[in-house]
DNA sequence: GCAAATATGATAGTATTACTATTATATTTG
DNA sequence: CAAATATAATAGTAATACTATCATATTTGC
Protein backbone atom coordinates (compact mmCIF):
# COMPACT_ATOMS: atom_id res chain seq x y z
CA UNK A 1 0.00 0.00 0.00
CA UNK A 2 3.01 2.14 0.73
CA UNK A 3 3.87 1.86 -2.85
CA UNK A 4 0.57 2.48 -4.15
CA UNK A 5 0.37 5.95 -2.48
CA UNK A 6 4.43 6.77 -3.33
CA UNK A 7 3.25 6.59 -7.18
CA UNK A 8 0.18 8.31 -6.75
CA UNK A 9 1.05 11.84 -7.87
CA UNK A 10 -0.53 14.37 -5.28
CA UNK A 11 -1.75 17.68 -7.61
CA UNK A 12 -1.65 20.76 -6.05
CA UNK A 13 -3.52 23.77 -7.65
CA UNK A 14 -1.14 25.14 -10.41
CA UNK A 15 -2.21 28.63 -9.62
CA UNK A 16 -0.17 28.35 -6.53
CA UNK A 17 3.11 28.03 -8.54
CA UNK A 18 4.98 30.13 -11.61
CA UNK A 19 6.54 26.98 -12.30
CA UNK A 20 6.06 23.26 -11.19
CA UNK A 21 8.73 22.53 -8.31
CA UNK A 22 7.86 18.52 -8.76
CA UNK A 23 9.44 19.29 -12.55
CA UNK A 24 12.84 19.77 -11.83
CA UNK A 25 15.54 18.68 -9.63
CA UNK A 26 15.84 22.26 -8.20
CA UNK A 27 12.32 22.78 -7.35
CA UNK A 28 12.57 19.57 -5.44
CA UNK A 29 15.17 20.52 -3.54
CA UNK A 30 13.25 23.90 -2.84
CA UNK A 31 10.03 21.69 -1.60
CA UNK A 32 12.65 19.56 0.39
CA UNK A 33 14.75 22.01 2.03
CA UNK A 34 11.96 24.76 2.32
CA UNK A 35 9.91 22.05 4.66
CA UNK A 36 13.13 21.62 7.08
CA UNK A 37 13.88 25.47 7.52
CA UNK A 38 10.34 26.33 8.20
CA UNK A 39 10.28 23.72 10.73
CA UNK A 40 13.71 24.73 12.08
CA UNK A 41 13.27 28.45 12.32
CA UNK A 42 8.91 28.98 11.45
CA UNK A 43 7.13 30.90 8.96
CA UNK A 44 7.92 34.21 10.51
CA UNK A 45 11.40 33.90 10.03
CA UNK A 46 11.56 32.23 6.65
CA UNK A 47 13.33 34.04 3.87
CA UNK A 48 13.89 32.94 0.12
CA UNK A 49 17.44 34.30 1.22
CA UNK A 50 17.70 31.88 3.81
CA UNK A 51 16.48 29.07 1.48
CA UNK A 52 18.75 29.68 -1.19
CA UNK A 53 21.54 29.67 1.26
CA UNK A 54 20.13 26.28 2.18
CA UNK A 55 19.73 25.06 -1.09
CA UNK A 56 23.30 26.46 -2.47
CA UNK A 57 21.44 27.92 -4.65
CA UNK A 58 20.16 32.01 -5.61
CA UNK A 59 17.02 33.59 -3.84
CA UNK A 60 16.44 34.60 -7.43
CA UNK A 61 15.99 31.01 -8.67
CA UNK A 62 13.33 30.43 -5.82
CA UNK A 63 11.54 33.52 -7.12
CA UNK A 64 11.08 31.65 -10.05
CA UNK A 65 8.98 28.94 -8.62
CA UNK A 66 7.28 30.78 -6.01
CA UNK A 67 6.20 34.67 -6.10
CA UNK A 68 6.48 34.61 -1.73
CA UNK A 69 6.92 32.17 0.94
CA UNK A 70 3.02 33.04 1.77
CA UNK A 71 2.30 31.14 -1.85
CA UNK A 72 5.16 28.27 -0.80
CA UNK A 73 3.10 28.20 2.69
CA UNK A 74 -0.23 27.11 0.73
CA UNK A 75 1.59 25.39 -1.75
CA UNK A 76 3.13 22.87 1.68
CA UNK A 77 -0.11 22.63 3.20
CA UNK A 78 -2.35 22.15 0.20
CA UNK A 79 -0.08 19.21 -0.49
CA UNK A 80 0.02 17.85 2.96
CA UNK A 81 -4.08 18.05 3.10
CA UNK A 82 -3.72 16.02 -0.47
CA UNK A 83 -1.33 13.54 1.16
CA UNK A 84 -3.86 13.16 4.09
CA UNK A 85 -7.11 12.85 1.37
CA UNK A 86 -5.42 10.06 -0.01
CA UNK A 87 -4.80 8.15 2.90
CA UNK A 88 -8.08 8.53 3.88
CA UNK A 89 -9.97 7.49 0.78
CA UNK A 90 -7.63 4.26 0.26
CA UNK A 91 -7.89 3.64 4.11
CA UNK A 92 -11.44 4.15 4.26
CA UNK A 93 -12.44 2.52 1.05
CA UNK A 94 -12.89 -0.79 1.50
CA UNK A 95 -15.30 -0.39 4.72
CA UNK A 96 -18.51 -0.85 4.10
CA UNK A 97 -20.00 -0.12 7.37
CA UNK A 98 -20.54 3.81 8.41
CA UNK A 99 -19.78 3.95 11.25
CA UNK A 100 -16.58 1.82 11.30
CA UNK A 101 -15.74 4.31 8.04
CA UNK A 102 -15.98 7.42 10.26
CA UNK A 103 -14.02 6.21 13.14
CA UNK A 104 -11.17 5.22 10.61
CA UNK A 105 -11.32 8.99 8.35
CA UNK A 106 -10.97 10.26 12.40
CA UNK A 107 -7.70 8.26 12.61
CA UNK A 108 -6.36 9.07 9.54
CA UNK A 109 -7.41 13.08 10.12
CA UNK A 110 -6.47 13.47 13.70
CA UNK A 111 -3.31 11.18 14.54
CA UNK A 112 0.30 12.58 14.62
CA UNK A 113 2.30 11.34 11.39
CA UNK A 114 4.99 9.48 13.07
CA UNK A 115 7.02 8.37 9.97
CA UNK A 116 8.21 9.79 6.61
CA UNK A 117 7.39 7.52 3.30
CA UNK A 118 10.38 7.64 2.16
CA UNK A 119 9.41 7.22 -0.98
CA UNK A 120 9.20 11.44 -2.08
CA UNK A 121 11.40 14.40 -1.30
CA UNK A 122 8.76 15.36 1.39
CA UNK A 123 9.33 14.43 5.07
CA UNK A 124 5.97 14.13 6.20
CA UNK A 125 6.75 14.28 10.14
CA UNK A 126 7.95 17.80 9.44
CA UNK A 127 5.41 18.98 7.14
CA UNK A 128 2.81 17.65 9.81
CA UNK A 129 4.53 20.21 12.15
CA UNK A 130 4.35 22.43 9.62
CA UNK A 131 0.92 22.31 9.38
CA UNK A 132 0.11 22.24 13.43
CA UNK A 133 2.17 25.48 13.48
CA UNK A 134 1.46 27.78 10.39
CA UNK A 135 -2.22 26.07 8.38
CA UNK A 136 -4.12 28.83 10.16
CA UNK A 137 -1.55 31.84 8.91
CA UNK A 138 -2.10 30.37 5.54
CA UNK A 139 -5.78 31.58 5.49
CA UNK A 140 -5.95 33.98 8.17
CA UNK A 141 -5.07 37.24 5.54
CA UNK A 142 -7.08 40.22 4.00
CA UNK A 143 -6.97 38.07 0.73
CA UNK A 144 -8.10 35.25 1.43
CA UNK A 145 -11.30 35.65 -0.14
CA UNK A 146 -9.42 36.52 -3.74
CA UNK A 147 -7.04 33.42 -2.77
CA UNK A 148 -10.49 31.07 -2.27
CA UNK A 149 -12.21 31.97 -6.02
CA UNK A 150 -8.04 31.43 -7.18
CA UNK A 151 -8.55 27.42 -5.60
CA UNK A 152 -5.70 27.95 -2.89
CA UNK A 153 -8.16 26.15 -0.73
CA UNK A 154 -9.69 23.96 -2.55
CA UNK A 155 -8.12 20.16 -1.06
CA UNK A 156 -8.49 21.70 2.14
CA UNK A 157 -12.51 21.89 1.79
CA UNK A 158 -12.60 18.83 0.16
CA UNK A 159 -11.32 16.62 3.20
CA UNK A 160 -13.98 18.47 5.41
CA UNK A 161 -16.26 17.82 2.34
CA UNK A 162 -15.52 14.09 2.62
CA UNK A 163 -15.91 13.96 6.56
CA UNK A 164 -19.35 15.96 6.26
CA UNK A 165 -20.66 12.78 3.92
CA UNK A 166 -19.38 10.30 6.60
CA UNK A 167 -21.32 12.02 9.05
CA UNK A 168 -24.52 12.57 7.03
CA UNK A 169 -24.30 8.95 5.50
CA UNK A 170 -24.64 7.57 9.64
CA UNK A 171 -27.05 10.28 10.82
CA UNK A 172 -28.81 12.32 7.79
CA UNK A 173 -31.17 14.14 10.61
CA UNK A 174 -28.25 15.69 12.57
CA UNK A 175 -28.34 19.42 11.59
CA UNK A 176 -24.33 20.59 11.66
CA UNK A 177 -22.02 17.64 9.57
CA UNK A 178 -20.26 20.63 7.87
CA UNK A 179 -19.49 22.31 10.59
CA UNK A 180 -18.95 19.38 12.42
CA UNK A 181 -16.17 18.58 10.11
CA UNK A 182 -14.40 21.89 9.50
CA UNK A 183 -14.18 21.60 13.84
CA UNK A 184 -12.49 18.14 13.85
CA UNK A 185 -10.01 19.05 11.20
CA UNK A 186 -9.09 22.45 13.16
CA UNK A 187 -9.66 20.72 16.40
CA UNK A 188 -7.16 18.54 15.52
CA UNK A 189 -4.36 20.53 14.83
CA UNK A 190 -5.02 23.02 18.10
CA UNK A 191 -4.94 20.26 20.54
CA UNK A 192 -1.62 18.94 19.06
CA UNK A 193 -0.37 22.45 19.59
CA UNK A 194 -1.86 22.41 23.29
CA UNK A 195 -0.76 19.63 24.31
CA UNK A 196 2.89 20.86 23.11
CA UNK A 197 2.53 24.33 24.72
CA UNK A 198 -0.24 25.05 26.67
CA UNK A 199 -0.58 21.60 29.09
CA UNK A 200 -2.80 23.04 30.92
CA UNK A 201 -5.95 23.50 28.40
CA UNK A 202 -6.04 20.09 27.05
CA UNK A 203 -6.65 16.73 28.17
CA UNK A 204 -4.34 15.26 25.46
CA UNK A 205 -0.85 13.76 26.45
CA UNK A 206 0.92 10.76 26.10
CA UNK A 207 -1.49 8.45 26.93
CA UNK A 208 -4.64 10.70 25.99
CA UNK A 209 -4.64 11.46 21.80
CA UNK A 210 -6.28 13.92 20.20
CA UNK A 211 -7.78 10.98 18.21
CA UNK A 212 -9.41 9.58 21.88
CA UNK A 213 -10.65 12.73 22.46
CA UNK A 214 -12.16 13.58 18.76
CA UNK A 215 -13.90 10.23 18.21
CA UNK A 216 -15.40 10.41 21.35
CA UNK A 217 -16.70 13.80 21.19
CA UNK A 218 -17.88 12.98 17.69
CA UNK A 219 -19.46 9.39 18.73
CA UNK A 220 -21.15 11.22 21.63
CA UNK A 221 -22.83 13.56 19.80
CA UNK A 222 -23.97 11.82 17.53
CA UNK A 223 -25.52 9.31 19.97
CA UNK A 224 -22.91 6.13 19.08
CA UNK A 225 -21.84 4.01 21.89
CA UNK A 226 -18.79 1.97 20.24
CA UNK A 227 -19.32 -1.70 21.17
CA UNK B 1 -24.58 46.34 34.71
CA UNK B 2 -23.03 48.21 31.63
CA UNK B 3 -22.00 51.17 34.01
CA UNK B 4 -20.46 48.39 36.28
CA UNK B 5 -18.60 46.47 33.10
CA UNK B 6 -17.39 50.07 32.35
CA UNK B 7 -15.84 51.11 35.51
CA UNK B 8 -14.02 47.32 36.21
CA UNK B 9 -10.31 47.87 35.23
CA UNK B 10 -9.73 45.11 32.57
CA UNK B 11 -6.16 44.26 33.47
CA UNK B 12 -3.78 42.88 31.33
CA UNK B 13 -0.18 41.50 32.42
CA UNK B 14 2.47 43.93 32.83
CA UNK B 15 5.19 42.85 31.16
CA UNK B 16 3.17 42.88 27.77
CA UNK B 17 4.11 46.39 27.26
CA UNK B 18 6.43 49.12 28.36
CA UNK B 19 4.70 51.49 28.85
CA UNK B 20 0.86 50.85 29.77
CA UNK B 21 -1.04 52.85 27.35
CA UNK B 22 -3.87 53.30 29.84
CA UNK B 23 -2.18 55.08 31.56
CA UNK B 24 -2.14 58.51 29.05
CA UNK B 25 -4.29 60.05 26.14
CA UNK B 26 -1.45 58.84 23.97
CA UNK B 27 -1.85 55.58 25.36
CA UNK B 28 -5.46 55.11 24.72
CA UNK B 29 -5.17 56.63 21.33
CA UNK B 30 -2.74 53.90 20.52
CA UNK B 31 -4.90 51.39 21.35
CA UNK B 32 -8.21 53.08 19.95
CA UNK B 33 -6.63 53.90 16.49
CA UNK B 34 -4.57 50.38 16.04
CA UNK B 35 -7.85 48.45 16.36
CA UNK B 36 -9.31 50.23 13.74
CA UNK B 37 -6.39 50.30 11.57
CA UNK B 38 -5.55 46.23 12.41
CA UNK B 39 -9.17 45.59 11.31
CA UNK B 40 -9.04 47.76 8.26
CA UNK B 41 -5.75 46.28 7.06
CA UNK B 42 -5.00 43.18 8.84
CA UNK B 43 -2.21 42.74 10.82
CA UNK B 44 0.49 41.20 8.49
CA UNK B 45 0.27 45.19 6.96
CA UNK B 46 0.09 46.66 9.83
CA UNK B 47 3.01 48.80 10.65
CA UNK B 48 4.19 51.31 13.36
CA UNK B 49 4.54 53.89 11.01
CA UNK B 50 0.92 53.74 9.33
CA UNK B 51 -0.28 54.08 12.98
CA UNK B 52 1.56 57.23 13.86
CA UNK B 53 0.48 58.75 10.68
CA UNK B 54 -3.20 57.79 11.85
CA UNK B 55 -2.65 59.17 15.61
CA UNK B 56 -0.92 62.30 14.00
CA UNK B 57 1.86 61.04 16.22
CA UNK B 58 5.52 59.74 15.61
CA UNK B 59 6.64 56.42 15.09
CA UNK B 60 9.24 56.21 17.67
CA UNK B 61 6.96 57.14 20.20
CA UNK B 62 4.63 53.88 19.56
CA UNK B 63 7.64 52.21 20.72
CA UNK B 64 7.52 53.83 23.84
CA UNK B 65 4.31 51.66 24.41
CA UNK B 66 5.18 48.40 22.73
CA UNK B 67 8.39 46.75 21.47
CA UNK B 68 6.62 45.71 18.48
CA UNK B 69 3.15 44.80 16.79
CA UNK B 70 3.54 41.41 17.98
CA UNK B 71 3.45 42.46 21.61
CA UNK B 72 0.50 44.80 20.71
CA UNK B 73 -1.54 41.91 19.19
CA UNK B 74 -1.17 40.07 22.01
CA UNK B 75 -2.21 43.13 24.62
CA UNK B 76 -5.18 43.85 22.48
CA UNK B 77 -6.00 39.94 22.45
CA UNK B 78 -5.77 39.49 25.75
CA UNK B 79 -8.07 42.59 26.66
CA UNK B 80 -10.71 40.76 24.40
CA UNK B 81 -10.15 37.49 26.54
CA UNK B 82 -10.56 39.67 29.91
CA UNK B 83 -13.24 41.34 28.75
CA UNK B 84 -14.87 38.69 27.83
CA UNK B 85 -14.41 37.13 30.97
CA UNK B 86 -15.73 39.54 33.29
CA UNK B 87 -19.03 39.52 31.12
CA UNK B 88 -18.71 35.48 31.87
CA UNK B 89 -18.32 36.00 35.38
CA UNK B 90 -20.75 38.43 35.82
CA UNK B 91 -23.39 36.99 33.49
CA UNK B 92 -23.18 33.44 34.68
CA UNK B 93 -22.59 34.65 38.98
CA UNK B 94 -26.40 34.20 39.78
CA UNK B 95 -27.02 30.74 37.69
CA UNK B 96 -27.21 27.82 40.03
CA UNK B 97 -28.33 25.54 37.93
CA UNK B 98 -25.43 24.05 36.61
CA UNK B 99 -26.17 22.86 32.74
CA UNK B 100 -27.82 26.77 32.54
CA UNK B 101 -24.88 27.90 33.75
CA UNK B 102 -22.73 26.12 31.09
CA UNK B 103 -25.55 27.32 28.60
CA UNK B 104 -25.32 31.16 29.19
CA UNK B 105 -20.88 30.71 29.29
CA UNK B 106 -21.12 29.16 25.84
CA UNK B 107 -23.58 31.72 24.79
CA UNK B 108 -20.85 34.52 25.90
CA UNK B 109 -18.12 33.18 24.41
CA UNK B 110 -19.39 32.22 21.10
CA UNK B 111 -21.82 35.23 20.08
CA UNK B 112 -21.12 37.54 17.68
CA UNK B 113 -19.93 40.91 19.52
CA UNK B 114 -23.08 43.49 18.30
CA UNK B 115 -22.43 46.61 19.89
CA UNK B 116 -19.82 49.01 20.92
CA UNK B 117 -20.11 49.16 24.70
CA UNK B 118 -19.34 52.98 24.56
CA UNK B 119 -17.55 53.07 27.76
CA UNK B 120 -14.11 52.91 26.54
CA UNK B 121 -11.96 53.84 24.26
CA UNK B 122 -12.32 49.74 22.72
CA UNK B 123 -14.92 49.09 20.32
CA UNK B 124 -15.15 45.50 21.12
CA UNK B 125 -16.72 44.93 17.70
CA UNK B 126 -13.49 45.69 15.54
CA UNK B 127 -12.17 43.78 18.56
CA UNK B 128 -13.84 40.65 17.70
CA UNK B 129 -13.54 41.10 14.16
CA UNK B 130 -9.56 40.87 15.17
CA UNK B 131 -9.47 38.48 17.52
CA UNK B 132 -11.20 36.02 14.96
CA UNK B 133 -8.48 36.92 12.26
CA UNK B 134 -5.16 37.35 14.42
CA UNK B 135 -6.20 35.72 17.46
CA UNK B 136 -3.85 32.73 16.09
CA UNK B 137 -1.14 34.44 15.20
CA UNK B 138 -0.65 35.53 18.64
CA UNK B 139 0.30 32.11 19.73
CA UNK B 140 1.61 29.77 16.71
CA UNK B 141 5.24 31.01 16.86
CA UNK B 142 8.51 30.32 18.19
CA UNK B 143 8.68 32.42 21.28
CA UNK B 144 5.56 30.59 22.21
CA UNK B 145 7.14 28.90 25.32
CA UNK B 146 9.35 31.76 26.70
CA UNK B 147 6.21 34.32 25.92
CA UNK B 148 3.95 31.35 27.72
CA UNK B 149 6.25 31.25 31.06
CA UNK B 150 6.18 35.36 31.19
CA UNK B 151 2.48 34.81 31.47
CA UNK B 152 1.16 36.57 28.14
CA UNK B 153 -1.50 33.86 27.48
CA UNK B 154 -2.90 33.61 31.06
CA UNK B 155 -6.49 35.31 30.60
CA UNK B 156 -6.69 33.00 27.60
CA UNK B 157 -6.41 29.81 29.69
CA UNK B 158 -8.20 31.00 32.68
CA UNK B 159 -11.33 31.54 30.55
CA UNK B 160 -10.48 27.95 29.14
CA UNK B 161 -10.24 26.75 32.73
CA UNK B 162 -13.57 28.15 33.79
CA UNK B 163 -14.99 26.44 31.02
CA UNK B 164 -13.74 23.63 31.62
CA UNK B 165 -15.26 23.73 35.55
CA UNK B 166 -18.44 24.25 34.56
CA UNK B 167 -18.11 21.21 32.52
CA UNK B 168 -16.99 19.25 35.51
CA UNK B 169 -19.72 20.49 37.77
CA UNK B 170 -22.31 18.64 35.46
CA UNK B 171 -20.34 15.70 34.32
CA UNK B 172 -17.55 14.70 36.87
CA UNK B 173 -17.09 11.81 35.29
CA UNK B 174 -16.73 13.22 31.62
CA UNK B 175 -12.79 13.21 30.84
CA UNK B 176 -12.11 15.39 28.89
CA UNK B 177 -13.43 18.54 30.29
CA UNK B 178 -10.02 21.08 29.47
CA UNK B 179 -10.16 19.79 25.40
CA UNK B 180 -13.35 20.39 25.19
CA UNK B 181 -13.43 24.28 26.91
CA UNK B 182 -9.98 25.00 24.12
CA UNK B 183 -11.78 23.55 21.36
CA UNK B 184 -15.08 25.68 22.27
CA UNK B 185 -13.15 28.81 22.35
CA UNK B 186 -11.36 28.11 19.18
CA UNK B 187 -14.14 26.65 16.96
CA UNK B 188 -16.20 29.39 18.16
CA UNK B 189 -13.58 31.82 16.46
CA UNK B 190 -13.23 29.33 13.39
CA UNK B 191 -16.88 28.83 12.75
CA UNK B 192 -16.84 32.57 12.18
CA UNK B 193 -14.57 32.93 10.15
CA UNK B 194 -15.76 30.22 7.65
CA UNK B 195 -19.17 31.98 7.63
CA UNK B 196 -17.45 34.83 5.87
CA UNK B 197 -15.11 33.28 3.82
CA UNK B 198 -15.71 29.18 3.21
CA UNK B 199 -19.30 28.83 3.35
CA UNK B 200 -19.36 25.68 2.06
CA UNK B 201 -17.47 23.73 5.02
CA UNK B 202 -19.50 25.31 7.50
CA UNK B 203 -23.63 24.95 8.22
CA UNK B 204 -23.37 28.48 10.13
CA UNK B 205 -25.37 31.45 8.39
CA UNK B 206 -27.26 34.08 9.09
CA UNK B 207 -30.12 31.89 11.06
CA UNK B 208 -27.76 29.37 12.59
CA UNK B 209 -25.20 30.76 14.86
CA UNK B 210 -21.83 29.36 16.08
CA UNK B 211 -23.42 29.86 19.05
CA UNK B 212 -25.88 26.83 18.16
CA UNK B 213 -23.81 24.46 16.57
CA UNK B 214 -21.86 24.42 19.53
CA UNK B 215 -24.24 24.58 22.40
CA UNK B 216 -25.57 21.54 20.52
CA UNK B 217 -22.60 19.54 20.43
CA UNK B 218 -21.29 20.03 23.87
CA UNK B 219 -24.65 19.10 25.15
CA UNK B 220 -24.84 16.22 22.98
CA UNK B 221 -21.69 15.00 24.29
CA UNK B 222 -22.29 15.15 28.13
CA UNK B 223 -25.53 13.46 27.18
CA UNK B 224 -28.32 16.88 28.22
CA UNK B 225 -31.31 16.97 26.51
CA UNK B 226 -32.48 20.37 26.45
CA UNK B 227 -36.23 20.79 27.98
C1' DG C 1 6.13 80.11 39.96
C1' DC C 2 10.00 77.84 38.51
C1' DA C 3 13.40 74.09 38.03
C1' DA C 4 13.61 69.39 37.25
C1' DA C 5 11.76 65.47 35.53
C1' DT C 6 9.18 63.24 32.18
C1' DA C 7 6.68 62.61 27.80
C1' DT C 8 6.38 63.46 23.16
C1' DG C 9 7.91 64.76 18.46
C1' DA C 10 11.13 65.04 14.70
C1' DT C 11 14.89 63.46 12.28
C1' DA C 12 18.42 60.39 10.96
C1' DG C 13 20.44 56.10 10.44
C1' DT C 14 21.02 50.75 10.05
C1' DA C 15 20.21 46.06 8.87
C1' DT C 16 16.99 43.19 6.85
C1' DT C 17 13.20 42.00 3.90
C1' DA C 18 10.89 41.41 -0.25
C1' DC C 19 11.19 41.91 -4.08
C1' DT C 20 12.65 43.34 -9.70
C1' DA C 21 15.87 43.60 -13.37
C1' DT C 22 19.85 42.44 -15.90
C1' DT C 23 23.42 39.74 -17.48
C1' DA C 24 26.35 35.74 -17.54
C1' DT C 25 26.81 30.92 -17.58
C1' DA C 26 25.34 26.40 -17.63
C1' DT C 27 22.30 22.60 -19.44
C1' DT C 28 18.99 20.59 -22.38
C1' DT C 29 16.81 19.72 -26.77
C1' DG C 30 15.56 19.72 -31.63
C1' DC D 1 25.92 22.03 -32.78
C1' DA D 2 22.89 26.00 -32.51
C1' DA D 3 19.00 27.60 -30.17
C1' DA D 4 16.27 27.53 -26.38
C1' DT D 5 15.79 27.19 -21.63
C1' DA D 6 17.22 27.05 -16.74
C1' DT D 7 20.05 28.62 -13.30
C1' DA D 8 23.41 31.70 -10.93
C1' DA D 9 25.31 36.07 -9.74
C1' DT D 10 25.00 40.75 -9.03
C1' DA D 11 22.88 45.06 -8.38
C1' DG D 12 19.36 47.91 -7.09
C1' DT D 13 14.84 49.72 -4.81
C1' DA D 14 11.29 50.58 -1.56
C1' DA D 15 9.59 49.24 2.64
C1' DT D 16 10.07 47.29 7.26
C1' DA D 17 11.58 47.09 11.84
C1' DC D 18 13.80 48.89 14.46
C1' DT D 19 17.68 52.24 17.52
C1' DA D 20 19.61 56.56 18.75
C1' DT D 21 19.76 61.37 19.39
C1' DC D 22 18.13 65.74 20.27
C1' DA D 23 14.64 69.31 20.59
C1' DT D 24 10.45 70.72 22.51
C1' DA D 25 6.45 70.45 25.17
C1' DT D 26 4.04 69.21 29.50
C1' DT D 27 3.73 67.84 34.14
C1' DT D 28 5.12 67.78 38.95
C1' DG D 29 7.25 68.72 43.15
C1' DC D 30 9.05 72.15 46.10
Amino acid sequence: MDKLLSSFKISVETSIYNKDPESSELGKRIITQSIELMDHIGFDAFTFKKLGAKIGSNESSVYRYFDNKHKLLIYLASWYWAWLEYQLVIETHSISNGIEKLEKALKVITRAVKEDSNYTHINEVLLNRIVINENSKSFLTKEVDIENQEGYFKVYKRVAGRIKEMVQNIRPEYPYPASMASTIMEAALHQHFLKDHFPSITDCKSDVSPTKFLTDLVFRSLNITKE
